[in-house]
DNA sequence: GCTGTGCTTTGACGCAGATCAATATTGAAA
DNA sequence: TTTCAATATTGATCTGCGTCAAAGCACAGC
């Protein structure tokens, strides 16, 4: 078993699962929990497997308890996008679909909360609280797809590298302490490939960029995977953001 | 007064705004339309004229009746990306939002019918209905963003324009009966520059791509709007497009 | 008719990022 | 420890698309 992930929202008094706590209830207590309880089940994956394949057919939803699972779109030919990086809390998965649309896969280790489809979408009928928490869920995604897709269509290579780095840095902030004078740091979660297959470049423009930011004091890179970000400002004005834009939420 | 959209799902016999046929009722005898029938009202725009600016208060939800608006993002040095393409039935604004994350415009003229917000999420507390068929809908335009995002972030310009072809032919062909032998033709709703900002390419670029698949045979032009599509298929192909996936839906 | 004013096309040129290739670094297995 | 495979960095070169610039076209107003 594995220890529940940091909540927001003053919902740490209840139990394990996050669907409890962020996709569905409002005030952890009502009944419905309780119908909630009997449906789920949980599920382990080691990094690089894969959830579901694209076109599968998929008799769950899900809810992302630790690690990081992405969801990746694939050309015949290879070419390869990331379309979604799901973090703890995130929801996997849609009510009234038999398919999944893209591969899921786990980015890292990762374990799942799982609702059986069918009973979910029953509870789900007669239950208006979960259908308006999924709604704004699914509101808060297709936001931050848009804004991944102003990203893609035109930024250049180090605005992307930068806006990707200020995402990681920003989700993270509500886990770990900042270091001293505002600095922070984190673990990259994601090869360079799969940063280039976030961004739509190639890994080696990917590491030119960071070399090119470390170089330039905007970040500082301990080992490969470890950031040192020691002005988040200065970041986000290499990311091209509007800055004034509500600094770690 | 306008005519109403084209409906599917056999819904012709109700009334005339859309919402009431596909973001809301399932079966258009419930008492709840009364409802929204009461604080719903109808709005024009001009082709070009803003519907709303990002970070604005919107207090209103609004369902497409006629024409086509889009969403689009601007960087502060006038980057633009287009984020959404909105077609008759398609739904703007969010329950549960303050303020409007992007510009929607009025790419062609444009009438839309709208509900104070407020009441709407009333009404959307009370009934399961309402927030399950928008969670439907906004899993769908999810869906669209992320095959928006391979597009953006790994297709050539090339493949680029024949995938908003596609897109567009596939659309009209609900409305517009083919030519014959399996030809489609359609108006081309937007300029080269809003084709440029849909792709995230220079209206440069666009017109260079149009005239290439012109010479190749892969589409004709009549004037510089109206398109003519030969093979659909060939189409898909040099979309780069999974070509078995569903033919005209 | 003429004259503008958008929109579109086409050309010439340069550069950001892709591609191809070699080398460095890391960590796990033997 | 050595070896191997995976990951990352860096260099050299190529190219697709952006940028700058100049016409072409179509339609509205006079």
């Amino acid at each position: 078993m594995v220890s529940p992930p940091v909540l927001e929202r003053g919902h740490q008094e209840c139990a394990d699962c996050p669907i409890r706590h962020r996709a569905v209830c409002a005030r952890c207590d009502t009944n419905e929990l309780d119908q909630l309880e009997q449906i789920k089940y949980y599920r382990s994956y080691q990094a690089g497997q894969t959830v579901v394949w694209s076109g599968d057919r998929m008799d769950f939803v899900a809810s992302v308890v630790t690690g990081i699972a992405s969801l990746t779109q694939t050309m015949e030919d290879g070419r390869r996008q990331m379309v979604g990086l799901l973090l703890p809390s995130d929801f996997v998965g849609r009510p009234g679909r038999e398919t999944a649309p893209y591969d899921v896969t786990a980015t890292t280790d990762l374990m799942v909360c799982c609702f059986r489809k069918k009973p979910f979408e029953a509870l789900m009928a007669t239950t208006p609280h979960i259908a308006q928490r999924l709604l704004e869920m699914t509101l808060d995604e297709l936001d931050a797809a848009r804004e991944w897709m102003l990203l893609l269509g035109r930024k250049t290579a180090r605005e992307k590298i930068a806006s990707l780095l200020a995402i990681l840095a920003r989700r993270n902030a509500n886990l770990h302490l900042k270091a001293a004078k505002g600095a922070i740091n984190f673990d990259l979660p994601l090869t360079r490939e799969e940063m280039a297959d976030y961004l739509g470049l190639t890994l080696e423009t990917v590491s030119r960029q960071m070399s090119s930011l470390r170089k330039d004091g905007v970040i500082q890179l301990e080992g490969k995977r470890h950031i040192i970000v020691p002005d988040f400002d200065l970041l986000l004005e290499v990311a091209g953001d509007d800055s004034d834009g509500g600094m770690l939420m």
